[in-house]
DNA sequence: CTGTTAGCGCGTTCAG
DNA sequence: CTGAACGCGCTAACAG
């Protein structure tokens, strides 16, 4: 039965070690102006008692004001970025209280040099802290050194680059979440031989590291576990719907048996509704991300499984861990891998409305 | 870009309302003593600015102490119960800073008016909310009218019953998590035709409402898709592992050919180290919730999927809603369904890394 | 090097 | 009915 223990203040501490709470303040936060006698006194007392401080107080009595920066892929309302910024938003009004403030900028991934622009832009706020997606290897690393001089922590979101040592990282393992997939799509595809994957194409290249490392995974197990499987590939381009309806026409008039399909990244909507369009009801789908149009298509029937990587509780989470080391000052977890969750038509409502941290 | 606003507090509002601080404040708290006037000025400039005081500040001014109180089923260190209540103290120290202590206490489930007996000791601590499970159905009723006289809101979680409509509720939703199981597990057992059902019987009757809830949702999905399936059941009786032993040589002898098999409570461990002691790798098991032995199983292969439910967020999430509710006075949601997780030996190292406030 | 003191925003007296 | 004053635990400026 826990007793309610009173609480040990910095008031304690002084008349123990027979000082000042002026003293006990310094050091506790390591300021000079302290004879070695009564560091060493203090500390030691601190130490017996396992002080820890009103965060509250201190907070509400340092009275200072925290801006928080953030730097974002460009993005419509919708798409998978806009939850991260939901949750990031979320987290600025619970946590008010510590007078915190959010910047954010957008940066054009297919414009090179853009990442850079709107980062040096940002800094011309000063932020207290920062929270950046590394999409771009070779511009975050120019503009982390910027960050280390200004002494700057910064945070990872969504993919990470481990030897940029950020202040923490908060997305999915990718590789493993492929690998995941082709577990489920193994299952789901029964006895079946052929399978498409659909990949999404931007200014002639993958839309991101996630999306090839997905792939990746998921090519492993079937390694492992189908080796006969046969696995067809179609490139789509979100720009180009016109010609994305003729590839995909071209792809079904060619191989009209194929019931298996995957997408590696957010737009598996692109595909569920071309299947919607033509009556295609024998058609079993899986992707990513619960994006409105995607949760439709799961409703429908359109897409059999999604799989979540909670974007906005990593937009939450990394706001949360700026407040938790810069104004509470506590530990935090360099490596934040987000759950691999599978939602299909039976799950999906229990997921959407458990948390309003993680809407989406 | 967000300015860094500046936060409006009392004083503020009672300078342009042009009277003191204590009378905003007694407006703010409904308190009695301020003329009509006084009253509706403030109030207008209150809801005009949308004023939102800083609950850090007074939660420290209050300078309350609170007795958080919560009545557990009886059980040991591991079992599901146990996760329940690391979540709690996770929670009590988390919010250390706002003067909380939990009394906890405990009843046999299958003592007839243990429960009620517990429960009385519990409210000699004069407690300022409650969390319970309400498992027995007739004592909580009467359980909840006392709470009601002493006016102690209270918290249930794991199942609910809603006509004794808490505070809120934390749990899932027994019957769908069971649906969802057979949509797994229909997929699990490809073309295979026979299906057992693993329960667990204490003192007469199933374990918990939750274990039936879900055979239920269960035999839902299948009854609508799954028309033709054998569905075996066996009743084993947790505290006589002899005697289960027996019923399950005594079941694989006679239908051997069964490789597919369930169970709604948490202990498929049981039946997944029976398979090892017997070396059946050929069996396919799922079961539910994240105990350490269930755990071990999955790596080992004897247990091919779980359902989890998030014990330890359960329970830190309920501490948190006291907070809310009697110290922040955050509205807080009613239902709080937890999502509906499938676990497998492809992703449950990325579900357990992922959130220390739900570590199991 | 050290103690004292005035706040941070809010709650709660206590005079008037 | 209202305002002023003090204190919650902590920070930081200032005086010595």
């Amino acid at each position: 039965m826990d007793k309610p223990e009173e609480r040990i203040r910095i008031k304690d501490i002084a008349q123990l070690a027979g000082v000042s709470v002026g003293t006990v303040d310094r050091v506790l936060h390591g300021r000079s102006g302290v004879s070695e006698k009564s560091r060493e006194k203090v500390e030691k007392i601190l130490k017996k008692l396992d002080y820890q401080p009103n965060m509250y107080a201190s907070a509400l009595a340092s009275n200072k004001k925290y801006v928080f920066a953030c730097l974002l892929p460009q993005h419509s309302e919708g798409e998978y970025w806009s939850y991260v910024e939901n949750g990031m938003k979320q987290a600025i009004k619970d946590f008010s209280d510590f007078n915190i403030s959010l910047a954010l900028a957008y940066y054009d991934q297919y414009t090179l040099g853009d990442f850079l622009k709107s980062g040096k832009k940002l800094l011309e706020q000063s932020p207290d802290g920062l929270i950046i997606s590394p999409t771009i290897e070779s511009e975050t690393e120019s503009f982390i050194s910027e960050l280390r001089t200004h002494g700057i922590p910064y945070i990872f979101i969504d993919s990470n680059i481990p030897k940029l040592n950020p202040l923490c990282f908060y997305g999915q393992h990718a590789e493993q979440s492929g690998y995941f997939a082709a577990r489920m799509m193994s299952m789901l595809m029964q006895g079946a031989t052929e399978l498409v994957i659909f990949r999404q194409i931007s200014e002639g290249r993958l839309g991101s590291n996630q999306q090839l490392h997905r792939e990746e995974g998921f090519y492993t197990y079937m390694k492992e576990h189908r080796p006969n499987l046969n696995m067809f590939t179609v490139n789509l381009y979100a720009k180009l719907p016109d010609e994305d309806e003729t590839i995909l026409d071209n792809f079904f008039k060619k191989y009209p048996g194929i019931q298996y399909g995957i997408t590696f990244n957010s737009k598996a909507y692109a595909i569920g509704e071309y299947m919607e369009r033509h009556g295609k009801k024998d058609f079993h789908l899986m992707g990513y991300d619960l994006l409105q149009r995607n949760v439709d298509c799961l409703r429908k029937g359109s897409i059999d499984f999604i799989i979540a990587q909670q974007p906005t509780l990593q937009g939450y989470s990394s706001i949360e861990s700026l407040c938790n080391h810069l104004i509470l000052k506590k530990e935090i977890k360099a490596c934040n891998y987000m759950p691999i969750n599978l939602l299909s038509i039976e799950n999906i409502d229990f997921y959407l409305s458990a948390h309003r941290k993680d809407n989406h």
